[in-house]
DNA sequence: AACCAGGACGTGA
DNA sequence: TCACGTCATGGT
């Protein structure tokens, strides 16, 4: 029998499809782009795409994602995509560079403190734990940068997922982090594919019915026969 | 013109 | 532990 978190995922994956997380740079006829790869699950290939996803979760730390790109290509035509080059970045530099993803003073100490430690750890795979001892680093930051990065199955939890799921009671509203966290991971079989998409399914559909509160009530997942079914 | 974006940290109680 | 203020640009 699935859980009511496995249906759940079921139902948005055939409202959606495959949302082809996390987003990457790419040029095309001379444009830098930020495009989705729906399908590809053999991404990020290189170091450097594993760097560029770990800065742009840190970027969209309660940012929109549109201000993200901006600050990422503003960097990469400064040549600046890179640890090496952040590493010895003035501070001002780099804060006006990251200009158009807010809170560009925070960020750019963030970024800092978060390009020594991936030095530091010289391709290796960090821990959580690690993750969460870099100053601007914080429980969904770690869990994006471990899932999307470096392909370690860690769900992550986001506004939008608690928003939803207590809309539809299936979690309770005084919930932290990590028992959110957990209420997923136990009912979901433990793969990439699946907490991938479940997240990225999250924030498509919060886009669609959760972004204002009059909307709330007109979520489908409200009227689910399924859902119903279980609760 | 308020309100919110794919949060995290510092502070005081 | 926890509620609350702060950080900041850009779109609706």
């Amino acid at each position: 029998m699935n859980t009511v978190f496995e249906q759940i995922f079921e139902i948005l994956f055939d409202m959606y499809g495959p949302q082809g997380w996390w987003p990457l740079l790419k040029k095309q006829k001379g444009e830098i782009l930020c495009a989705y790869h729906p399908g590809n699950y053999d991404l990020p290939q290189k170091k450097i795409q594993i760097f560029e996803i770990c800065l742009g979760a840190i970027l969209t730390q309660n940012t929109s994602w549109q201000n993200v790109i901006k600050a990422l290509i503003n960097l990469y035509q400064l040549d600046s995509l890179r640890p090496r080059t952040i590493e010895k970045m003035p501070m001002d530099d780099l804060g006006q560079a990251i200009r158009p993803a807010g809170y560009f003073n925070q960020k750019a100490k963030k970024i800092k403190a978060f390009t020594a430690f991936y030095l530091q750890l010289n391709g290796k795979v960090p821990t959580r734990d690690q993750l969460l001892n870099v100053w601007g680093i914080g429980p969904e930051t770690a869990d994006s940068i471990l899932l999307y990065a470096y392909k370690v199955a860690s769900f992550v939890i986001d506004a939008y997922t608690r928003r939803i799921f207590v809309n539809i009671g299936l979690i309770q509203d005084h919930l932290k982090y990590h028992d959110i966290k957990k209420q997923f991971e136990n009912n979901l079989k433990k793969d990439i594919f699946i907490y991938q998409e479940y997240h990225a399914l999250i924030v498509t559909h919060a886009k669609a019915y959760y972004s204002k509160k009059d909307l709330y009530a007109k979520d489908p997942l409200l009227t689910s026969a399924k859902v119903n079914l279980i609760k």
